[in-house]
DNA sequence: GCGTCCAGGTCTACC
DNA sequence: GGTAGACCTGGACGC
């Protein structure tokens, strides 16, 4: 059964400039088809229910967002369903405050002219954080990889025949070995396993971030203290939350910025700092933007 | 075909 | 608090 689901866009979103925004859009159970614009998600609603949702035009302010179930949804559920979806696009997220800055600067004025800086998120954020680690010390094709086939291995099967995430219960009850074996996870095996036995024991409850409005900095301590989120995953995991302290520098970040600001010459982190610091809490976004700018003038690399 | 390097880093031990 | 060394994997590259 499809559903339509009418979630409420702030005046300022874009839709391809949100689901462009990073790697996410590549990962399953994101899934792409370029031909027809749209973005597929197959997702559980948190109560056991599975569905696939999919976005796409005619128009870029106002996507069309439908829901795929297996017979008809509750009304609970399809509540569920339609708060995840709002959640993917980060649509309850307030630029207004951070395009006025960045129109104070015309080097960065771009940004707010291309509606850009909303990111794409995971329907949960175990899912963001999970992804977040599989970044880490790889290659993206290795990202891609490892992320599969923990899919394949844990997660659940949808009426369209795609699969949903896995739940941290099913992670939780693995081991080790086969994290390490089937999933080839390597060291981040016990890292994915411990979180995921935290999550799922109730030790740790993850998605309590995507309310949390503590400071940046008490989040990005908390963030650290998951085995395997060291200040690269903990800063990129701010800005899922709409938080943009942190620069959350990579090596392709580095190598960018010396690319479009020091003729390829590498530069230290802390002059990159220096570079954004006026931007203060909004930094780490300007920083993101600044080095996938080419994206939005040529073309997207996923 | 084989060895080496390194990529969207993090942890631990040690000072 | 700062730093060196170990850590899985797989693709790219040189030979």
């Amino acid at each position: 059964m499809i559903t339509e689901l009418r979630p409420r866009f702030p005046a300022d979103f874009h839709f391809e400039h949100t689901v462009y925004s990073h790697g996410w859009c590549a990962l399953f159970p994101f899934r792409l088809d370029r031909a027809s614009q749209t973005l597929s998600c197959t997702l559980e609603d948190g109560n056991g229910r599975i569905g696939t949702l999919r976005y796409s035009l005619p128009s870029q302010k106002k996507p069309r967002v439908a829901l795929e179930t297996r017979g008809t949804p509750s009304s609970t559920s399809l509540a569920l369903f339609a708060a995840r979806a709002a959640n993917i696009l980060h649509l309850n997220l307030d630029l207004r405050m951070f395009y006025a800055r960045v129109r104070e600067d015309a080097r960065f004025a771009w940004i707010a002219e291309h509606r850009t800086g909303r990111m794409l998120r995971a329907p949960t954020f175990f899912e963001d954080v999970v992804k977040m680690i599989l970044t880490t010390n790889c290659s993206w094709s290795l990202t891609e990889l490892m992320n599969e086939r923990l899919i394949q291995q844990f997660g659940i099967p949808a009426a369209d025949g795609a699969v949903c995430f896995p739940r941290p219960e099913s992670i939780a009850e693995s081991s080790e070995e086969i994290l390490r074996s089937e999933v080839r996870l390597g060291y981040r095996a016990p890292f994915v396993l411990e979180l995921a036995r935290r999550v799922a024991s109730g030790a740790l409850d993850i998605e309590a971030f995507r309310q949390a409005d503590a400071p940046a900095l008490e989040l990005h301590r908390a963030l650290r203290d998951i085995k395997g989120v060291g200040d690269y995953a903990a800063s990129n995991l701010l800005k899922l939350l709409g938080r943009y302290d942190y620069l959350g520098l990579d090596s392709w970040c580095r190598a960018k910025f010396a690319e479009l600001h020091n003729g390829g010459t590498p530069v230290p982190d802390t002059e990159i700092e220096g570079y954004y610091a006026p931007f203060e809490e909004w930094k780490g976004l300007v920083m993101w933007l600044d080095v996938t700018r080419q994206w939005y003038a040529l073309k997207f690399p996923f």
